[in-house]
Parts: structure tokens; sequence; C-alpha cells
RNA sequence: GGGCGCUUAACUCAGCGGUAGAGUGCCAUCCUCACACGGUGGAAGUCAUAGGUUCGAAUCCUAUAGCGCCCA
């Protein structure tokens, strides 16, 4: 059947068609392997995406580098599990479905709780899966079968046991503090979930009077508003300033409220005026100075962030009305004493953007120390490794400075806390289930507690929940821990530290198949409750001009979009080879433009091949194909390109950099250098075997009567199976155009149902050839010379021209004889001449190291131009020469220099001299006979 | 205030102790029977600045400037 491909790569019309061909065959589903299964494991937990996510850059750029590791796993023979699902985002989505109901005129309070979230639902069933519909599209290689929403019923059950047990072990406790309060989403907020961002704003002076003197004492304040609730005046016990203050009140003004003065470190003499206003019901340092002198807190706030009853007369005011009347009232009183510019760090809802406030109420916290040092453990004992490394530190520094973590939210979309209040003595019970009555009095009037969990307490335990905790499951003992986190620095704290966290405390003792865990090679970790082997941070993707990407900036790029435009593979590609570790992307469509160039390059290479093929009647052998799915890492039976039959010269240096090749990208991958990774196979494909591979076998395909068709039939074999080896190397990176190839290969009856179920190339040191390479290197160099030497002469295109050459070297006169078709092709040269003397007097010659190359062509060169050129060279040459020499006539470089270094350099010399010569020859001759 | 990163060809980025690289763009030329999303040839960089370490620095150290990020 001919293959019939067409001239140019439309992406967009097999990409759809693979991507529902994978989900269809459940081409990546894996059933949970049975006991007695040795074949090392990969799972990977897949960053879950809010269910109101819409699909950006970032999520591309994190799919694609796990996409890539987990094909490349799962072609090296692992048993290869990519888990993905999606987070029910409290705050996020709780928004959407608000912002819904506005619509409708309609507020959540309207609907009552247990209405508003069967909304919530029908909104996630309606609109939750679109971000999940997107990642199809990627070509995600996912186990769809098992896929999870956080808030599904096993993993909630998951989660009240998680939330017990933490109570049960003291470890969760309720409680009144500080919290970030977010007045527009009503609830409270984590320490992450707060956004600082720097604004000019005012610093207001005070000055409240001393009772029982005619002093004042000034303090400043960026929020004058709190005064209201202030219950003391702190100043420092060793600012001599005060000394005659301590022990004596002032009267609060506004409120004509004595207040004392108290002394607390709280107070640094060399800022400002050494005394400030200690409010606890609504700065957390306050409260903390507040506990440590017994004040009462005075909350002069409600949840809207509008003054309630105890701010007198502002009752009912908005804060920031609030804080203009106040100061009008202050400023008529003569109270308030200076006003100054000062730019301050001021703290916004990451979700909503709504300045927080700093409000006194009761939450559940975790207390996190206790967790901290067994995950901080875990990472500086290496069980855990971070890489780019530089993130280790980060995350060590972060978690030794932890603070408690506030986990309940006012919210309603979530899962709720597992506790009961009783209605009758106030007893708060938590429980697995509702509880009948209360233990305390026995009342059955109990609620439950109608706070939620934050959205992080569940996704943090998803490594084991997933995989069927509290239940002791096969799946754990195969899985668990999982080998890889690939995710972005955002999230660093909010996911990944508490996963590390719950991890080690919740899965404490356990142990992974001992076998797999062998196999996978992971033999020498001891602990293995951690929650993966590894983590893999990667960029931020910018746009082109380095900016971070905001919908406020309107510079967002659209994965799909560009996807669209360029197709996956290309997209994929430009992400991979611009992920360099540690260095952001700056996203430019001018690369993705040329990697859809290069999608288009390996087209037509295989439509040559198809056409050859088609022509030559060639039947490819499918039992010599080095198929055989499933081995391990270790096995090396697949290496090399096993059916490749070298005959030439450029069949052993095709073969020679191919292994080369792969032992590059391998090496790559294996360390996350995707862009290494993508930049090795780039090369290869188009530097090495089309431009010069293909272009140096048309002749032996191109057979005719007369032909010899046993060498044409083995170039064509040998092109197939090289050609299939590239694929599969490529597959990870290019799943799309991989695919359809590779099944074009085989006619549609590929002996797989897909390559990515077929083995990753291996490299095979006995292909390696390196006097193929070296050879070759010498051959392009002519041909090259050649070339550069007809452009020079202006010689029409299509004219081919004699060449003599002077080769001192008898084993690379003899090379280049057996390989002259290749010159006279790839140069356009009609005849070679072997010439006894050097050629470098001559006009229109060139001269390497190793040989002379004369282009005989009756026009005569630009002179001037020529000797230009060769001046340039002979500069840099003479540059090169002068440097090489200072550091071999310097004896200490001759004795630290390594060896090899000081050998180069010797060499270098030599063939500097030969070169510099050979051109101060052609100068002196283009001078002697050129025009003046 | 604390911490971190970046500054290399016009643009976007690799390289991170031993002779400056890629893609795009640019110039010239060619629609040669896989590919003009192509071939061939070419031009283009005191590797931010100033010191230091070293036989040797784009690469390591220090300082400065500019840009950016994170935490408080």
């Amino acid at each position: 059947m001919p293959h019939e491909l067409p001239k140019s790569y439309e992406p967009g019309a097999i990409e759809t068609r693979w991507a529902e061909y994978w989900i269809r065959e459940k081409l990546f589903s894996v059933p949970t392997p049975p006991e007695g299964e040795t074949r090392p494991v990969f799972t990977l937990l897949l960053p879950p995406p809010n269910v109101t996510g819409r699909l950006h850059m970032g999520h591309m750029l994190n799919q694609t580098q796990m996409d890539i590791i987990v094909r490349w796993h799962r072609m090296r023979g692992f048993i290869t599990l990519w888990l993905p699902g999606t987070d029910h985002a409290g705050i996020a989505t709780q928004m959407m479905v608000e912002r819904q109901l506005a619509k409708e005129g309609k507020k959540r309070r309207d609907l009552g709780r247990e209405k508003f979230i069967e909304r919530v639902w029908e909104w996630k069933k309606l609109y939750g899966g679109a971000i999940l519909d997107q990642m199809k599209r990627l070509g995600a290689s996912v186990d769809w079968d098992r896929e999870y929403f956080t808030m599904d019923e096993n993993l909630s059950r998951a989660v009240r046991e998680v939330f017990v047990r933490l109570y049960e072990e003291g470890l969760i406790y309720r409680g009144k503090y500080i919290v970030n309060w977010c007045p527009r989403c009503e609830t409270a907020i984590s320490d992450l979930e707060v956004k600082h961002e720097e604004v000019a704003g005012k610093l207001w002076e005070i000055r409240y009077p001393v009772i029982g003197t005619n002093e004042f004492i000034t303090v400043a304040t960026t929020r004058p508003e709190t005064m209201l609730g202030d219950t003391a005046i702190a100043v420092n016990a060793k600012d001599d300033r005060y000394t005659h203050l301590h022990g004596k009140k002032v009267l609060l003004p506004l409120m004509n409220r004595e207040i004392p003065i108290i002394t607390d470190e709280l107070a640094q003499p060399e800022f400002g005026t050494g005394a400030v206003k200690v409010t606890p019901a609504h700065d957390p340092n306050d409260f903390q100075a507040g506990k440590r002198h017994h004040l009462p807190q005075i909350d002069v706030m409600d949840e809207h962030a509008h003054m309630n009853q105890n701010a007198g007369p502002y009752a009912g005011l908005d804060r920031y009305e609030a804080r203009k009347q106040i100061l009008a009232d202050l400023q008529a009183h003569g109270f308030l004493v200076g006003e100054k510019d000062h730019t301050l760090a001021l703290g916004k809802c990451d979700r909503c953007g709504t300045v927080v406030e700093p409000r006194l109420s009761e939450q559940w916290f975790i207390k996190i120390k206790p967790l901290a040092d067994r995950a901080i453990e875990a990472v500086e004992s290496g069980e855990i490794t971070i890489v780019p490394d530089n993130y280790r530190q980060i995350y060590l520094n972060w978690m030794n400075n932890i603070y408690d973590w506030c986990i309940s939210r006012q919210l309603w979309w979530g899962h709720r806390i597992p506790a009961w209040t009783c209605d009758n003595c106030k007893e708060v019970t938590v429980a697995r289930e509702a509880p009948v009555k209360c233990p305390k009095c026995g009342s059955t009037k109990l609620e439950q507690v109608s706070d939620v969990l934050d959205t992080w307490f569940s996704s943090g335990l998803l490594p084991f929940t997933t995989l069927g905790w509290p239940e002791k499951t096969r799946d754990q003992a195969v899985f668990y821990p999982t080998t890889l986190l690939i995710t972005a620095y955002e999230i660093l704290f909010f996911w990944v530290a508490r996963m590390i966290m719950f991890g080690c405390h919740f899965m404490e003792g356990h142990q992974q198949d001992p076998a797999i865990k062998k196999a996978s090679g992971w033999a020498d970790k001891k602990n293995d409750s951690v929650p993966f082997r590894q983590v893999y941070i990667h960029a931020l993707v910018r746009d082109a001009d380095r900016q971070k990407m905001s919908k406020t900036k309107g510079n967002v790029i659209d994965p799909l979009e560009i996807i669209e435009r360029f197709g996956t593979d290309a997209t994929r590609f430009t992400l991979a080879a611009m992920a360099a570790p540690g260095t952001d992307i700056a996203f430019s469509e001018s690369r993705t433009d040329g990697y859809r160039a290069f999608a288009n390059k390996i087209w037509n290479a295989a439509r040559f091949m198809f056409m050859n093929v088609d022509r030559i009647g060639f039947v490819w052998n499918r039992v010599s194909d080095p198929v055989k799915p499933g081995q391990g890492p270790d096995d090396s039976s697949g290496a090399g390109v096993s059916s490749f039959n070298p005959q030439t010269l450029e069949d052993r240096w095709i073969l020679s950099r191919f292994n080369r090749v792969t032992a590059e990208v391998n090496d790559a991958l294996a360390t996350y250098r995707f862009h290494e990774a993508a930049n090795r196979i780039y090369d290869f494909f188009w530097g090495e075997f089309c431009d010069w591979y293909l272009e140096l076998i048309k002749p032996r395909l191109n057979f005719e009567e007369g032909a010899d068709k046993t060498q044409a039939e083995i170039s064509c074999g040998n092109l197939v199976s090289l050609f299939d080896a590239s694929l599969r190397l490529l597959h990870p990176v290019m799943p799309f155009i991989t695919e359809e190839i590779w099944h074009a290969i085989y006619e549609g009856k590929p002996p797989l149902k897909s390559i990515a179920l077929a083995p990753y190339p291996q490299p095979d040191e006995r292909q390696y050839d390196l006097n193929a390479e070296t050879e070759m290197a010498i051959l392009q160099d002519l041909i090259v010379n050649v070339r550069n030497l007809r452009a020079e002469l202006k010689v029409e295109p299509k004219i081919k021209v004699p060449i003599d050459l002077f080769a001192p070297d008898a084993a690379i006169r003899a090379m280049i004889q057996q390989n002259r078709g290749a010159v006279e092709r790839l140069g356009q040269v009609d005849k070679i001449t072997f010439v006894e003397n050097s050629l470098v007097r001559l006009a229109g010659a060139r001269s390497t190291a190793r040989f002379d190359v004369h282009v005989l062509y009756e026009r005569k060169i630009d002179v001037a131009a020529e000797c230009g050129r060769l001046t340039k060279d002979l500069e840099k040459l003479e540059k090169e020469f002068a440097n090489n020499q200072r550091q071999l006539s310097n004896e200490q470089f001759l004795a630290k220099a390594p060896e090899k270094v000081v050998e180069g350099l010797r060499r270098r010399a030599e063939e500097l001299t030969l070169l510099r010569d050979k051109i101060k020859h052609q100068l002196e001759e283009l001078n002697r006979t050129g025009p003046k």
C-alpha cells in the first residue's frame, strides 16, 4: 500500500485523532500490579488543577515536562502511573458561583447553605471538567481510569479521618487568634494566601495625653481607625525618654478611655518616637504583646470590615470612611500632630485582591512544629531531593520559620470540619461521624461547626488518599512513595511542604514493596513515608518581554491559541527546549514557529522515506525491529539500532552519532535537562540526519536499471530502522507526529498499539565509531570548503566544476577517493584530481590542516574581498596563536595545567602554524598577481 | 528590612574554569525529482561595569549599576 502524506505537516488534523485514540484504547491505564511483580515502578501525581481553572502556559509547561518524563519512563519499561484529578478550590469556586448568583440578583445567603452547595455541584458538573478536557488536547498520558476529585466521598472520608486523628493527637486546636481576614470573602485566610504589595501610603502621628501630667505621648500609625481598639501604649524599658512615665496612664482620644503605658520589646527606641499604640484585636504583634500584659482585646470591626458597636460614634462606617472621619476629628481636637508619606506593604487577598484586615476570631489551627520537624529531616537527610538544588535551602528556611497553620475557612464550599457544638453546654466534639448526643451533658441538640477546611488541607493528603488510605492497599505498597513531583515554585509551601508533612506523619512505618523498590532504583532510601522521592521545581513562563503573565496586564498567552496556530508538538517542543532548570522562560512565538518548521522537516523526511520504500517495494522486516515492551531500564537487549546494517562511511557515521545522541538525551532526561534533550534531538535530526545522511544515501536509493538492488534495499532498511529509532527517541517530546509516522511505517499494522509502548532507544557502545566520525568530519569539511569557494567564485549553482585536491595523508586520500561520489554530488563537482603539491599559492583555493582544495573556474575571484577575508582569518589565527604561545611558554601553565589541555594546545599550535603560513602564502600570491 | 535570580550576536536564550554557541531575524543565492515551514553560503558579540583569585575567567569571589522574583 503506497504511503500518501500531504506535502506539508498539518498538526490539527492528526493531533486530536491520536489524543482520542490514546484515551479510547486506555493505553495509559495501570491496573494494580499483583504480588510478585518485579518490574520497576514510576509514579507521578498530577498537581490537581482547580475546577475553576482554564489552561494557561504554566500548566502547559508543567504538563509537558511531566508527560516527557512519564513517557520516557514508560518506554523504558517502568510500570508508569500518572494520576490525574481536580481540586475543589474552596474560595475560587465559591466566588465563581457567587458571581453567577449575583447576575441573578441573589446572594449565597438567600439560597442557604444546602441549596448553595447543590448549586456549586451543578456548576462543577457543567464546567469543572473544562481544564481536563484541555489537558487531553496536550496528549498528557495520564491514567484517566483513576481520575479523582478532592471532594469525592472516599477522599472526603480520608480528610475527616486525618482531622480526627490530628485532633486526638493534640495537633489540631481551636482558639481565638489574630488571623488574616478577607472582608470580601468573609473568611480567614492563611499567611500564604496574603500577597503583599508596596503602596504609597501615609504615616499619621497621634498624641495621647498622659493623665495627671500635661505631657503627651506621640505614636505613629498607618491605620488610625484601629486606635479605637487601643488598650495600651508601649514604650521600651531601656528608653530613658519615657522612664518617668512608667506606670502612668493615657487618655485614649475620641474614646475617652483610660489605658496604661506598658514597657515592652514591641516598642523599639530607634523607630519613630519610640512609643507605639497597642491594639491586640487588630494587629498580630500587638496581639502577642497584649497576651504578655493581659490586656483586653477590643474588636472594633465586623466581618465586613465595618466599624462595630465597640467603635462608639463610628459604628457602622466602612473602615476607610471611619479613617477619614477619625483623622478629621483628631485634627479638630488637636491630637493629630503629623502626617508623613510612607510606603507600606499592604496585604491583599490572593483570590480577590481585597485589602486583608488582621482580625481576632475563633479558628482551627494545626500545631505545625512537630510535623515540620520530620519534614525538615526528610529533606535534610536526602530522602527527598529537590531539583534545582537552590530550592532546597528555600524550603528549609521556610520550614524552620513556620507558624501554625490556620485551617478553618468561613466558607460553604469545601470539606466541613468534623466537629459539633452542643447547643446546651457549648462543648465541641470532634468525631468521624455525627455524634448522637453531647458526651458532656448528653444533650441531643448538636450542630456541626459551619467552617470548612482550607483547600490545601485535602490536597496535602493526595499522595496517599488517592491510593486508598486509610485502608492499607496494594496500590500503596506499589505506588507509594510516588517517584517524582513536578510543580511550580509558587506552590512549594502551599502544597509541597504540606504533602511532605502529612506524608511523613500519616505514612510513618509504611514500606514499599521491596522488590519493586529495588527494581525502581530506590534501594538506598530508608524512609518510605515520604510522599515522593524527588521534587522538580519548574520555571515560570513569562511573556516575550519577561513580564509575568497576568490578566490585569493583559499579557496572558493562551496555550490553546498557540497550539491552534503551531501545533501541540511544536508548542511542547518550545517549552522543553527553553526549559533550562532554574531559569524562567520568556515565551517567544518565533521559537515555536521554528519548531513547527522542525515538525514539517520531520514530516518531509518521512515522505522521502516512504517515497523510496514504495518505489523500491521495500518490506519492513518487523521481526528485526527491536520492539520489546516492558523491558527494564537495565535491560540493554534493545540497545542501539539492532536492525541497522552499516555498509558505508555515512552508515557507520550516522549509527555512531545516533548512539551518542541517544546517550546524551537519556542523560539529559535523567537530570531534568529538558532543553538539552530537545536540542540534542533537534540538531541530530536536522543537522546530521537530514542535512547529511539523507543527502548521502540518495544515490544508493535511486536505483534504476542495472543498479544494485540489494544495496538499495539495505540502505532503505537502514533508513527505516534509523527513522524508527529516531521517532522513538523524539516521542516523549513530540508524541503526535511521531505516533503518526510510526504507524505509517507499519502501514497501520504496528506490532504495538502505540509508539508510546515501544522501547526507548538506549546507547550501545559497540555502535560507536570514532573513525567514522573523524573521517566524516573531514569529508564534510571538504564539501563545505568547495561550496564556499563556489560561492566566492560566483559559480552558477547548476554548473559542475573540477577541483584539485592536495592531501598529504594517504589514508585521507583513500577515504576521499572512496567517497568521491559524495563530494561530487554535494559539492557540485565533476572531477577530482589529486595533486602532489600544496595549492595554497593559487587564488580560489582553501586550505585546512589536512588538505588544500582548489576549484577550477575561469571566473576571477574578487581579489579585494578574498584579501579581506584572509586578512581577517589571519588576524584571528595570529591572536589565537599568540595566546597559545603565551600559555605554552609559561612554565606555571605547563606545570599546573592538566596534561590533556597542554597536549591539546601543542597540537593546536602545530595546526595554527600550518594554517597561518598557508594564509600568508595565499595573501602574498594574491598581492603579487592581483590588481592593485 | 531579609533572601534569591538575571544582565552573552538585532531579538529570545544555551554555555557556567581550558580555542564564544543555537533558534529567529538580517544579507546573497537557488522553486535541484522529501521539505521555500526548504537548500547553500555569509555578516553579526571588549559575554553589564570595576576590582580580585587562577598558568588560564563569559564561567569562581567581591563591589557597583540596571532589571525581576520571593519572604517579612
